[in-house]
DNA sequence: ATCAATCATCGTAATATTGCGATATAACAA
DNA sequence: TTGTTATATCGCAATATTACGATGATTGAT
């Protein structure tokens, strides 16, 4: 059915998996990486750093965007866009805390 | 196209983008979540606990062993999973790296 | 040999994602 | 106003994902 039923886990099991959505295409970290790799904002030239056409990245722009760690700003023409760091550091303790489960827990029968 | 173009970027930045599409959905995140807490390898409960049905179940788990993240164990007429802890390390240094790009360093115009 | 239990695979329907050409929108310049 | 530049949105085609019923395969029990 391609749709996930969201209803049957829990709140942070669904949050998870709505952030690693956005990690889950190689445009978007490289979107992300950029952003953070740059010391002033990012207007247009992500266009032309990765090999997409403009409205693809427009498209990626706009997801990272709706799921809030990413900030956009109108600046003349050109839109600058930048990490909503709030918004990063939240979903990093959210994620880190998933990927940090203790495995001297589990059992290694395999 | 529902086609990425891996091709264009680099292979940390694809890497990411897979590990990242495993944990995309909250089921593989829950199956994830209970190898952790169980003390012992998991056998066929996992259908019990979460609410999807045993195809469905199944399948989520050989997407996630064919990234290596988990191991399956034939075990009389059923099959016990744990985590891959070496893998699952490996994938962690990756993701954290990733996460924890440092903030102070991009500008915040927004 | 037959049966029950457990898990994997097949096939399929419904929905989501990706990518981009065409076009719209908005801001500025001359 | 007209043109230019930068970004967003629309619409569509190709492909991927999710879910599950039906079925197959394997093991252990009787």
């Amino acid at each position: 059915m391609g749709l996930a039923k969201t209803e049957i886990f829990s709140d942070s099991q669904n949050a998870i998996a709505k952030f690693a959505k956005a990690f889950a295409h190689p445009a978007r970290v490289s979107i992300l990486q950029h952003l953070f790799k740059i010391d002033s904002c990012v207007c247009g030239d992500l266009v032309n750093e990765i090999g997409l056409a403009q409205p693809t990245i427009s498209q990626h722009l706009k997801e990272l965007k709706h799921l809030g760690l990413i900030k956009g700003n109108v600046e003349g023409t050109s839109v600058c866009y930048c990490i909503d760091k709030e918004n990063w550091t939240e979903m990093k303790k959210l994620m880190t805390n998933f990927l940090d489960q203790d495995l001297s827990n589990s059992a290694d029968c395999c």
